[in-house]
DNA sequence: CCTTTCCTCTAGATTGTCAAGGGGAGTTTG
DNA sequence: CAAACTCCCCTTGACAATCTAGAGGAAAGG
């Protein structure tokens, strides 16, 4: 139906991904889905795009990954928030709204 | 004073400018320092990225180009919002503000 | 004259995302 | 049983936007 259905705004997948491990770990497959299901559809993450975002963000220690079962009885990995990564979401989350208020006040200004 | 001033939402600066070229046509140091203003500070547009917007923009006829002196009797490059520029606009800053809502739904969902 | 401000622009590297796959293991359907 | 489907992992290669780090010229101000 749709031409381009991703076109995730860049440089916001880690927050997303992080801000929605902040109540439960959770499994790549079901990360990707949440995102598109709360986002009702306008981000379609890409593996493509994931993936590299889980190294990066395990890399920084930011998450951390185990496997374990799933619900359906089958093996999965689980991403889960670290402390430094809960800090990391508080300190993107600020970031982000200081930075949607300067876009805003461009796209608001007369 | 900010050890990375710049960090611009990647995908937005096409906007961005052609926000600017909303009411007046305006050089490239112009737009630059007027994003920068209204920004207050949060984007500090950087040529390497300005002047590829700017080619990128009129390749796609949403922008035209011309050279006119400042009011500083210096020769500077008028950048004028074209017609398609302006729908061009239109159709960005829904897309923006549907994508924003997305993140929003994301990051205040419990 | 020398420095600063205004204003243009470029080359190269980096980075995040996308497109387009592959594979395996469990579950359902015919 | 076999086929198909869903769940869940992951990679490779290309591309596009931005950043770093410059160059250069012309007018204004000291």
């Amino acid at each position: 139906m749709n031409p381009r259905a991703t076109e995730l705004v860049q440089g916001t997948l880690d927050m997303l991904i992080l801000k929605t491990l902040q109540l439960e770990p959770r499994h790549g497959y079901g990360i990707a889905q949440r995102i598109e299901q709360i986002s009702k559809g306008v981000f379609r993450v890409n593996p493509g795009s994931l993936f590299p975002a889980f190294r990066r963000l395990e890399r920084q220690g930011w998450i951390k990954a185990e496997w374990h079962p799933t619900e359906n009885h089958r093996r999965a990995k689980y991403y889960k928030l670290t402390e430094r990564g809960r800090a990391q979401l508080k300190t993107e989350t600020a970031e982000w709204t200081r930075q949607l208020a300067a876009i805003t006040r461009i796209m608001e200004a007369s």
